[in-house]
DNA sequence: ATGATTTACTTCATATATGAATTATTCAGA
DNA sequence: TCTGAATAATTCATATATGAAGTAAATCAT
């Protein structure tokens, strides 16, 4: 609840300057990931965005149709398909990255560096399931291979 | 990005609980807010909540449409509609608390007694503006009121 | 009182989120 | 080689999230 709070008091100022670029957040959140990371397959945005699969694919239509990005399958794995952004795209980013600076800026003061520190340490040891309980979060007969995405 | 990440893995545990009994999270907010509070006020449920006015018409009726709660008009002040928990919607609360307790002690685990405070510490920190900034976060003239849990 | 506002709720259009099922490919094993 | 499991992307149905607009009922200022 209180990480939902957090979010709700943090996210709006993000949307405002996203909206006045016309793209949401999570358009953003692969914009950005293609502007550090150049072509990346779809399931690798996915992973670096926190953005399920299905709901990736609405998110890359709607950027493609923004002219943003484009799309296309790969060659060597045909299953694959790799978005890359385009020059309005890069442009976009330029545009929107000093402005998101701030904002940004603004939430980094908000802690000091030990803070920030301690806040991922908490963070991470959140994410992670108690070990000396009975629970058992939802890894059914899944192989001792560590899960890398979220669901 | 890391709240999401956090969320992203906690929530699916409560998630399966809920669907397990053919609710979602949000229903279940509501539900619980009711269970505590017994009747309230759309906006008041908003509040406790933290869903948005307009999302919790649609989770109301679909809880009405279940059965578990019941809507009505206030007499006083006729803008106002307050829901109650119908019988079925306190005996699910009755049945789903204690597996709930389960997965929320879990999560209590994974931190001790100083981290939570810690916590909830930065938490709020988190959601207000750095004071020295000229940045100015959208805060209307809402009243302090004290969030207190984290479940 | 009465028009202008405000308040509580609802509706709309659009964008996700989620779990389940499909499709197209690639891969592994008899 | 052929078949079945595994992958990556997509589609579907349903439930929210969000901003904007609309309604009806209460309040305020004049």
């Amino acid at each position: 609840m209180m990480l939902h709070g957090v979010l709700d008091k943090i996210m709006p100022a993000y949307r405002q300057l996203f909206t006045r670029f016309g793209v949401t957040e999570q358009q953003w959140r692969v914009l950005r990931v293609l502007w550090e990371s150049g072509a990346l397959s779809s399931i690798e945005i996915s992973r670096k965005t926190l953005l399920a699969q299905n709901s990736l694919v609405g998110v890359l239509e709607r950027l493609e149709k923004k002219g943003l990005i484009q799309r296309m399958r790969s060659v060597e794995d045909r299953r694959h398909v790799f978005a890359t952004l385009t020059s309005s795209g890069k442009a976009l980013g330029s545009q929107v990255m000093p402005e998101l600076a701030k904002i940004h800026d603004n939430i980094d003061r908000r802690l000091t560096t030990e803070e920030w520190q301690q806040f991922t340490y908490l963070m991470n040891r959140l994410g992670q399931p108690h070990a000396a309980s009975p629970y058992v979060e939802d890894t059914p007969d899944t192989p001792p291979i560590q899960e890398t995405s979220h669901g």
